[in-house]
DNA sequence: TGTACATCAGTGAACGCGCGTTCACTGATGTAC
DNA sequence: TGTACATCAGTGAACGCGCGTTCACTGATGTAC
């Protein structure tokens, strides 16, 4: 049963966000090939016909969750009134929608713990992205040395990062919901 | 070879903490009973003679990081001169000796992606150690009204937490110690 | 354009491996008298 | 205090299971003429 050039094509996309929001969802390690193979409408052994090994796509997925997520904070930035880019991005991130769906949402807080522990090529993948979210921020602090508002970035990042990874892990819900409210207000004037 | 009570005693506590080290360092589910168990000097076997199952050990040896944190915490805010307790806080949390100890490091940040998906019980201990830390930084913000301290508090858990975690993900050395220095001067006036 | 052959996406069974858990066994420790 | 028996910490082999990976096979697609 070959399928088409454009088919097989789309199928390895489906293949990598499948994985993607997997792996989010219950980690790198406990995620199985079947899972997501699954999930994309195939059985596990067609797997080695789109990827080399488990690495590969824990690659991409990984490159595409960042991707993903720079893009939904850009578009967070231009849509509130002028000048209110900053509080359009931390008001997404950190929403308890943002909190609630792990499987589409940062992976920074969803896997932080294994993203240390990858190779080379995912965690220079995990750096970029991550001083493209910081450079996001500097774009929404004009009035400050740049040098000044790339410090500033980074700890607001922190800030974000941390909240959201706390909110998730507390196991009460109106103290997760006020430790996100807290930090949302800290971040914006 | 039957062990004496208190031989059996230390060996159990020899697992919980050799459990507790490895579970930060690899992570729950890439640890296996048997790399703990090696590790406090024993076959695998002799796992069941101790605990019920993996679950078991994961509650107590995260419930071990977790106070061995706040136990951290609390003598690092007594050790510097008096009234810069929250400086002495968050120098040990933010240092690179914190970030490059792993295994003898934060819970929350090491296995923060794991704790969202643990059973009640563990989530429980994390939500409690948290709040404790939290009080811990309370205790350095005298000057405020409690309530607002409290809010504070949490924010400046969240960068602390955000900040170590990323200093571990970024894969460049010098980006790492800035980000944890920046963090740190945003912390203390 | 039509035909014959090569390619290859996808299937499903099979592989070795490591995992959490169980078990029969050993022999020193604890207990009862 | 000494003896006889019960207990149980620890060993190492075995268990079923799910994992990542491989493979023979199928049949529609792509290519060469």
């Amino acid at each position: 049963m070959r399928k088409s050039r454009q088919e097989a094509a789309e199928t390895r996309q489906r293949i990598v966000e499948a994985a993607s929001n997997r792996f989010r969802l219950q980690g790198i390690g406990s995620t199985g090939l079947a899972d997501f193979m699954g999930e994309a409408g195939l059985t596990h052994g067609g797997f080695y016909k789109h990827f080399a090994s488990k690495e590969q796509v824990v690659q991409e997925s990984v490159a595409l969750a960042v991707d993903a997520l720079r893009d939904k904070l850009h578009e967070a930035s231009d849509a509130p009134p002028a000048g209110r880019g900053l509080k359009g991005i931390v008001d997404l991130y950190l929403s308890t929608e943002h909190r609630d769906n792990v499987m589409e949402g940062c992976p920074f807080v969803a896997l932080s713990g294994e993203l240390t522990r990858c190779s080379d090529e995912v965690r220079a993948v995990v750096t970029s992205g991550l001083t493209e979210v910081v450079e996001l921020l500097v774009a929404q602090l004009p009035d400050m040395p740049v040098a000044a508002a790339r410090k500033k970035a980074w700890v607001m990042l922190s800030t974000m990062v941390g909240a959201l990874s706390i909110a998730r892990m507390v196991n009460d819900d109106a103290l997760s919901a006020s430790i996100l409210r807290d930090a949302r207000k800290s971040l914006y004037p």
